[in-house]
DNA sequence: GTCTATAGTATGATAGAC
DNA sequence: GTCTATCATACTATAGAC
């Protein structure tokens, strides 16, 4: 009986959502080492399946990142919208605030932001580039048309938004067990009180 | 006679110089394609020399790279350190100013923001991020203690820096010239006075 | 829908000549 | 101080079986 030689059947499950595993996958992978330090295997890995299956189902690493980009920035668009609908006529000020909220709460996917991070490294690259600009420029005519808010509170809002992603990449939070004064007091003011929700982020997603 | 044989000697130059050379070709190698990114050879070409000689002067890819960030992070702290000699008793809100100018001055060599940016995006790598990590707990020790701005304005003053240095990597002011309004006002907003010190900054270093 | 095997290439690093 | 030659590895992508 060769019936135990067989290796364990993988498991089938429908392309759609096996799809949205690597998409997943890459997103944490590609968020940590960046486009070229990631491998093909290493998001593999993490989606439980192997690597020629990675490249068969997106054609490249390329275009697996490219979707990585586009479903980040899809995500954060619609988590601005919904912020948006929910409290329509508020004061700037307030509207700031909820929407800096609302992207804070993405770190619940760690990989959300910091691919979209290093997307934005990438301008040198003319696909990934591209697709870079032009998602960030979506992003501010979101902020300026839609949500209404000025030239200047814009870029505010983008340029802590940048400096928030850049902490969270650098893995700041980290040195906060270690005491340090001015890590603390960098971190305190730039999350103000969305420390908690990053905290617990991070330690979820310690490998 | 094989004298036309021979090939041409290389030109022997003392270390330190070739060190500074390499330094700075990697400075900008590493900027636009990131530590993975970046190959030793495309350093070595940048530099005009053969790639194990970049290997040899510094050991290792990952030792280039750190230390392209010690003296990215050096020249930083040195350039906002002249800025505080100069204007020794200004208000808060002229010397943020200024050190603001001061940053953006760096993008003459656009690889000391562009490799900084790199550097910080790459917590996860032990060596890189724990240098990464220090080197910007040291500016903004530097911005608190010695230029003595609150840590909301050091806050303020980081959070454009970063927008600052994701707009100039993405390579967004390339977008001005296609006219787009977004881009045009985004571009503005963001660098008030500076923009055409980047944008000659950027036309040279175009390759 | 998923895998194993593998081709082809690029890259970091070493050895050793000049 | 600098190069040429080369090794070893790692990685993307393809082919084809199940």
């Amino acid at each position: 009986m060769p019936a135990s030689e067989r290796p364990p059947a993988p498991e089938r499950i429908p392309a759609a959502e096996r799809r949205e595993q690597i998409l997943a996958a890459a997103s944490r992978v590609f968020g940590e080492h960046g486009y070229a330090g990631a491998t093909t295997d290493q998001v593999a890995q993490a989606a439980g399946i192997s690597q020629p299956y990675v490249v068969r189902m997106f054609g490249s690493k390329e275009n697996l990142f490219l979707e990585v980009l586009q479903r980040a920035l899809h995500r954060l668009l619609d988590a601005f919208r919904v912020t948006l609908a929910d409290g329509a006529d508020e004061d700037a000020a307030t509207l700031g605030q909820r929407l800096g909220e609302a992207y804070a709460d993405l770190i619940t996917d760690r990989g959300i932001l910091l691919s979209l991070m290093q997307a934005f490294l990438l301008g040198n690259d003319p696909a990934i580039g591209a697709a870079a600009r032009s998602g960030m420029l979506e992003v501010y005519r979101l902020l300026r048309e839609e949500a209404g808010l000025s030239a200047e509170s814009t870029v505010d809002f983008l340029a802590h938004g940048m400096l928030f992603n850049t902490l969270v990449a650098m893995r700041m939070p980290d040195d906060l067990e270690r005491g340090d004064a001015a890590a603390t007091e960098l971190l305190q003011c730039s999350f103000r009180s969305k420390l908690d929700l990053v905290l617990g982020a991070m330690s979820r997603g310690a490998e």
